[in-house]
RNA sequence: GCGGGUGUAGCUCAGUGGUAGAGCGUCACGUUGCCAACGUGAAUGUCGUGGGUUCAAGUCCCAUCACCCGCUCCA
């Protein structure tokens, strides 16, 4: 097996070889964060959003209550009304202001240099800053610092923050128990210290309207640039003349075509919480600083679902499509350990969101996993901001409890050409064994060429038998039809595309009517009757798990 | 956005300021007939792009673009 650093680049060489996935533009050089999919990559893209179509809007699991689970799509505009993004926060919220060290080159969020604090409990608010503390630090290099946190705030993953902030010096973390964090505002989050004797609390202030900032480089003390900001949504101009009155956005999520249009879904299918609404659709961020591949694109295709349910049963359903979701990765093939579903930590966890679980692969390119998919629960924030901005009811009428409420929404949001990186990363085999040592070994149902018919020679007669054979195939599956050069080289293409089956027509075929059969994988060959080769793709097919195409 | 690296045929890469190269792949023909077989031949190059130095630039200099690595970022 290659090393990691150079698994990477030959699946980056393999797919442009074999037609997966082009730079875009690449004859002009190229353009940064985008690209294209090439015959084969369409295919296995395609394959991938109609499985998840199929899986989880037109036939999803039996629900965690032992009932159907109703689900329907939508397809909304890319661009909409520039207010959707200042109810979702996406207008100010969706810009990460960076500040630069100017000695040590370090960056940072300039939001989290600005709303971390700490505040001495005792006197309450605005007593003390880390720049008090550092302060405090210097003057008294003798002190160790001790940190108590009560179970269930975040202070513990503060620590090694705190640590840099005091230069390294020694700084000990316990968990003990602790009254009850007081809610602080709305976007505030709170955590207790006890530091050299005194306790302090934490603030971080997501509001940012905390005065609080820090000046020195919390690395080496160098000083920082100002804070630069970065907005990732990609603006537009909708009309002829280009100025600030009628600026638009390319959305960067799917997800806020599907709140705005939850009234509409409401009131024209006859839908009843808890039902879910699906939605594949290209999104756009203006990414600082796109890599690894096609894995942080600034153009890119999400499937996202926003699963609208009563609020007492919300963990319930989100336990279940985070089970779902697991299961839709593993059926299709990422059953390996490189499929790592994680938890998010509280500090990680939007402010409105009781819980998230960020299923994540490990990619050749990263010794970290790296998010697939999200499976957020959202309580009711989305419905309500838009019920703030818009002026309209977003409530839900429960005719049988007789209650009205704002329902709460699960929202599991997968990236489609995440989830082809990471299906073509584990389909990736070297075995040196083999005469043709790659080959991607697709899921049959995510394969993008199901089948190959060969005559082994291309003449006496053999052709006249298979192309009838080809023709058949092609009526239901996509199929290619290959008599040129030796067999053993047309079965090695085959290994790249990731074809599962190649059905072969030789002399016994004139003789007994029978083809081989050769298993990609296995390299293993067996002899069926030519006429049952259509049935047994079918089966083979059909075991996998897939659907006829 | 910072630092480092890379950029030459479809892919992987050689190339000392002086004629644009190899292997693999692709295609054709022949031979063979179940695993990138063999033989003969062919096609394929804005040497990333734009400037500059020079009699002469793939090679040296400057800028720029793209990709990779690290930092950073990924609500």
């Amino acid at each position: 097996m290659a090393s990691e650093a150079t698994t990477m680049d030959r699946i980056v060489a393999l797919c442009k070889r074999r037609g997966f996935i082009f730079q875009s533009s690449e004859i002009y050089g190229g353009i940064n964060g985008f690209w294209d999919y090439g015959p084969l990559g369409v295919e296995l893209k395609r394959n991938i959003k109609d499985a998840w179509w199929n899986d989880m809007v037109r036939t999803p699991p039996t629900g965690p209550d032992g009932r159907e689970v109703q689900m329907v799509g939508v397809d909304c505009s890319i661009i909409m009304n520039p207010k959707v993004w200042e109810a979702s926060g996406h207008a100010t919220g969706f810009a990460d202001p960076m500040r630069d060290c100017k000695l040590c080159k370090l960056r940072f969020r300039g939001d989290q240099l600005i709303r971390t604090a700490l505040y001495e409990v005792s006197a309450i608010p605005n007593s003390g800053t880390i720049e008090e503390l550092v302060d405090l630090a210097d003057k008294k290099p003798e002190i160790s610092f001790l940190a108590d946190c009560t179970p269930g705030t975040h202070a513990q993953e503060y620590a090694p923050i705190i640590k840099r902030l005091l230069k390294a010096r020694k700084v000990e973390v316990r968990v003990v128990p602790h009254e009850p964090v007081v809610s602080g505002p709305v976007g505030t989050s709170v955590a207790y210290w006890a530091i050299d004797g005194k306790s302090y609390r934490m603030v971080q202030d997501f509001t940012g309207e905390s005065s609080v900032e820090i000046q020195a480089c919390p690395n080496c003390g160098g000083e920082l640039t100002e804070v630069r900001q970065f907005n990732l949504m990609f603006p537009t101009f909708v009309g002829a003349v280009h100025d600030e009155g009628n600026k638009a956005f390319l959305r960067p999520e799917t997800a806020q075509g599907i709140f705005v249009n939850f009234k509409n879904v409401c009131d024209s299918t006859r839908v009843k919480i808890p039902f879910g609404i699906a939605q594949i659709g290209k999104a756009f961020r203006n990414e600082i600083n796109p890599r690894n591949y096609t894995f942080r694109s600034r153009e890119f295709e999400q499937m996202e679902i926003e699963f609208f349910c009563n609020d007492k049963d919300a963990m319930m359903w989100w336990e279940w499509w985070r089970d779902v979701r697991i299961n839709w990765y593993k059926s299709l093939g990422l059953a390996s350990d490189h499929l790592r579903p994680r938890n998010q930590t509280e500090k990680e966890l939007a402010h409105y969101s009781k819980a998230c679980t960020d299923i994540e692969y490990l990619f050749p390119f990263s010794e970290e996993p790296q998010e697939l998919e999200g499976v957020a629960h959202r309580g009711c924030f989305d419905l309500t901001q838009h019920a703030k901005h818009s002026g309209k009811d977003m409530s839900y009428f429960d005719d049988e409890t007789k209650e009205r409420f704002i329902p709460t929404v699960i929202e599991p949001s997968a990236g489609a050409d995440r989830a082809a990186l990471a299906f073509l990363c584990e389909a990736y085999a070297v075995d040196e064994s083999r005469p043709s040592p790659e080959l991607m070994r697709f899921h049959p149902r995510l394969a993008p060429i199901k089948a190959a018919v060969f005559p082994l020679v291309n003449k006496d007669g053999l052709p006249e038998i298979a192309e009838p054979i080809f023709r058949e195939l092609k009526k239901r599956w996509p199929v290619q039809y290959d008599a040129k050069q030796s067999i053993g080289k047309r079965y090695a293409r085959m290994d790249e595309a990731g074809t599962p089956y190649c059905f072969t027509i030789d002399g016994q075929t004139k003789e007994d009517g029978t083809v081989t059969v050769r298993d990609r994988d296995t390299g293993h060959q067996v002899r069926i009757a030519k006429e049952q080769v259509a049935k047994f793709l079918e089966e083979k097919l059909a075991q996998a798990g897939g659907a006829s195409l």
